[in-house]
DNA sequence: TGTCTTGATTTGTGATCACAAATGTACCGA
DNA sequence: TCGGTACATTTGTGATCACAAATCAAGACA
């Protein structure tokens, strides 16, 4: 198995390390609420450590832009919105063009070869309807390509960045992912860098990126909001984290 | 005056905001030898407060990329190499030339104006050979620009970026910022933005970054190292944090 | 009923302490 | 002279405490 959903962070065995993946797990399965203001006690309370360790994980999320912390002092899970999403959707595809084109040029046999896998692994997982499965192949896909361009400051930008678009994509199912869109422009993708034609593979991982996220961007209520799927029964106690 | 180096830490008044921004006056300033190790002790003794905020302090650097942490846990002003510049400054030209696509379709007369005008005080800091400034100026007038696309997210990344170009920049001085480059650029650059010509605008914002590091890369050493400028009368005591 | 005030509680911040891992140093044997 | 071991010191980590700012909950008054 070996899924590794952060490189950076692997093998951190300090608590604060612990937290952090906690957290930001959480974060990315959409376990929160958008706007649900977050207290290091409870957080202290569920990963069973004391105060310091649940800091500084907050503390690097924050940082990360992960989560936001108010004037007033306090974090907030960030609330998505229609503006928000379009501009991550814009330097997504600015950043993954250039780690594509990168990888276009100098990726090895087994590379291809890895993409080629996991691209069958995401339709047998779709075939099955394993939603849970799906997502996650999807990810190692995209990374699997960017970690072959072999540039570790842009790799550990764009990671910041999937973290901040988090549980949204969550959207695309089922609807977008039905569609099979995703299918043909990855299919297309890897014939691009196969035969290294750099120009081609950037505009088909554009591509994905801009036809994924403009469909995301389309499911905003009329006030711009974005809500993830997949969440944890909306707590009952409304009004605290919700219009402001 | 009120400079504001950060947008988004202005005003923090707590004390770890307090050491974050000396800290990262500091980096940016190339206060620090490349490969120094810092203990938060040293640190909490030179700005007078406990390690609690100090640890935070540097816990967001490391976060931004800005202080590395070896696994040893200890924590090192990072080398720069030309592998690393070469990707920062790929990195770069895609955001930065993003961002001044987007400015330059919805840039107002007044940005316009205020970014003249910088340009005017890089001129005159310049011919009176007023280094310091010269080189705030410019930062000045590379945010200005991208504020103007207002595109806070990008922002932030970009900021992210030039912390860890930091110090190196001084490099350029004198004999790059003397060969009039950059100003025949940012000539063109602004006559761009005035027609609203968004590919000439991206095209010469590119040629600013990619000559400026390109010509910092050329300075590497045969190891691929790169020293900054300005540096404190290097330490006595080497050995340490040197060539490992 | 709605608004302001007052007091109780929650919550983030910073300092301090204890401890273990890492580092440095002196001493020993080959 | 070189390599290694034992001990002392430094240094990061995590827990705990004190405190002030923020938040909440009643009660008073209009």
């Amino acid at each position: 198995m070996r899924t590794a959903p952060s490189a950076r962070s692997s093998r951190d065995t300090s608590l604060r390390g612990h937290v952090y993946a906690w957290l930001r797990d959480a974060l990315s399965a959409g376990k929160f609420v958008p706007g649900q203001k977050l207290t290091f006690r409870s957080i202290a309370a569920s990963t069973n450590v004391s105060l310091t360790p649940v800091r500084e994980a907050i503390r690097r999320l924050v940082a990360e832009d992960a989560l936001e912390m108010e004037p007033n002092r306090s974090v907030r899970v960030p609330r998505m919105t229609v503006t928000k999403l379009l501009e991550l959707r814009d330097v997504r595809i600015a950043l993954e063009s250039l780690a594509t084109g990168k990888a276009a040029r100098i990726m090895s046999k087994a590379e291809f070869a890895r993409l080629q896998k996991i691209a069958k692994e995401i339709a047998r997982a779709r075939d099955r309807g394993d939603v849970a499965t799906d997502r996650m192949k999807i990810r190692e896909f995209h990374f699997a390509l960017y970690r072959a361009a072999n540039q570790p400051i842009l790799l550990a930008v764009i990671e910041r960045l999937w973290l901040q678009t988090g549980p949204y994509l969550n959207l695309l199912f089922p609807e977008y992912i039905g569609s099979g869109r995703g299918v043909a422009i990855r299919a297309k993708l890897i014939r691009a860098l196969r035969a290294r034609n750099v120009a081609m593979a950037r505009r088909e991982i554009a591509n994905d990126i801009r036809s994924a996220l403009s469909y995301v961007a389309s499911l905003a209520d009329e006030s711009g909001n974005i809500v993830p799927a997949s969440m944890p029964s909306v707590r009952k106690r409304r009004g605290k984290g919700q219009v402001s």
